[in-house]
RNA sequence: GGGGGGAUGCCCGAGUGGUUAAAGGGGGCAGACUGUAAAUCUGUUAGCAAUGCUUACACAGGUUCAAAUCCUGUUCCCCCCA
């Protein structure tokens, strides 16, 4: 591959490349050295379940490194003690060693599902960041303006509103920089959030005189919702470790016009064909849900196997086409005392099947209508239901469970 | 160091002694409609075998027949002056 096939190859999806040129430079002169790059990404160990939002980045890393180059991922265990407020209203909760230390090692395994293990060095930034002592922090920070700091939109925007910033949260995008600084990295690749701490990198790298790293970065996936990010928190994410039935059937739920954008970050179909597909699409030659079906596909297939993705697609049908009952799903085994004269209350079934979390809440899902057993609804809160083995329970559009006695 | 303002349910936010499990909005869930879409409409959104009971308006006490609402202390936050 020429350097500008590299080129635009990594440069799908990108929102973003500060600047271009350097990206191109770097590309050509470590092809002319027979060095590799240094890429670094930086995680912050508080989410340790890699969802289809953070693996538009890693798959972007996983380019540079079918180019040859080298990934170093920083766990952030230094900085999670600080709590990154990107994006964040409020400030974060503090981790312990422990869990962070899990966190970075379920973060590992994860990565390593679209990372080449052989390419990619993770290391801790409390190595070197836990070793500064005050004085070094000062050199540091005598370096950048509180205007400098200020710029960025959190900040600003949360003095303007009268919430708390906290001087440590200002130290945040330094020491982030300062890592760039340590690894003399050469690309930094991030999330849109990430702009202002990759950019403070390029800056400290100068003030060292580093050659400064080039950002790279990728679009924040929408979630679900199809309006906030995708996250864990907000509920709204599909996990690379997912089941494929269930990676299938929430990528089903996303709306139309996410589409094309999803092709584009989250799969491998060459550009020119997204593009026939989103026009196509709007000149109402292709059903969206054939396209839907195909994008999550495509997408089950690179986390677990095409059969898998054939699989999910043809259980998918059966539920929710055909509203047949999922071949498998979970049992909920009944021992003798659960029953008297073979029959039980219905909330109380809800409940311990895991339905519901609560009795008051089946209550409100059965007045509702959303509770049927073998295809029969059961609107009467107060039901006393005859149990068998192999009943099958429906709670909502998505749950069921069978009875086993 | 001085002065002022604030903390309400998942989130935002109204409420300044009694029909307040707490308006309104957002989000979630369910139902209708569908393509499990999206949009829209309707209902619902503390717990409890339940025409009732228990818990709940930062935390701990107190006043009162009655407290989110009044008083005292504590914690946290914001603004102004220095």
């Amino acid at each position: 591959m020429t350097i500008d096939e590299q080129f635009n190859a990594i440069k799908r999806g990108t929102l973003e490349i500060v600047p271009e040129a350097a990206l191109k430079e770097k590309l050509k002169k470590a092809q002319d050295e027979g060095r590799p790059l240094k890429i670094k990404l930086g995680l912050d160990p508080t989410a340790p379940h890699i969802h289809l939002g953070l693996a538009v980045v890693l798959r972007k890393m996983r380019q540079f490194q079918d180019f040859g180059h080298e990934v170093i991922i920083i766990i952030g265990d230094f900085t999670a003690s600080i709590g990154d407020p990107s994006g964040k209203s409020i400030t974060r909760p503090q981790l312990t060693e422990e869990e962070i230390k899990i966190n970075a090692k379920t973060y590992y395994d994860q990565c390593c599902m679209i990372l080449d293990p052989d390419k990619t060095k993770v290391v801790f930034n409390g190595q070197w960041l836990g070793e500064l002592m005050f004085a070094d922090v000062i050199r540091i920070v005598s370096k950048i303006t509180v205007a400098r700091i200020l710029e960025r939109d959190d900040f600003a925007t949360r003095l303007a509103e009268g919430r708390p910033i906290s001087m440590h949260e200002l130290l945040y995008p330094i020491c982030q920089a300062y890592d760039s600084v340590f690894l003399e990295s050469d690309v930094e690749v991030g999330g849109t959030d990430q702009k202002f701490n990759i950019l403070m990198g390029r800056d400290l790298q100068t003030h060292y005189g580093q050659a400064e790293q080039v950002g790279l970065f990728m679009p924040i996936l929408t979630g679900l919702d199809g309006v906030q990010k995708m996250s864990k928190s907000l509920n709204n994410y599909v996990g690379i470790t997912e089941p494929p039935k269930d990676m299938f059937g929430k990528l089903m739920s996303i709306s139309d016009e996410m589409m094309p954008t999803y092709f584009e970050l989250c799969t491998d179909v060459p550009m020119d064909e997204v593009e026939s597909i989103r026009k196509e699409l709007a000149d109402g030659k292709l059903h969206p849900m054939d396209i839907k079906k195909r994008l999550a596909r495509e997408i089950v297939a690179i986390y677990h196997s095409v059969e898998a993705a054939n699989e999910a697609q043809a259980e998918f049908e059966r539920v929710f086409s055909h509203h047949e009952i999922p071949e498998d799903m979970p049992e909920l085994k009944l021992s003798a005392e659960d029953i008297q004269d073979g029959k039980l209350w219905i909330i109380k079934l809800l409940t311990m099947a895991g339905m519901t979390p609560s009795n008051s809440e089946a209550r409100r899902l059965v007045q509702q209508g959303g509770v049927t057993i073998d295809g029969e609804k059961i609107s009467d809160p107060s039901a006393n239901i005859e149990v068998k083995d192999g009943q099958v329970i429906k709670a909502g559009k998505l749950k069921f469970a069978r009875i086993r006695l």
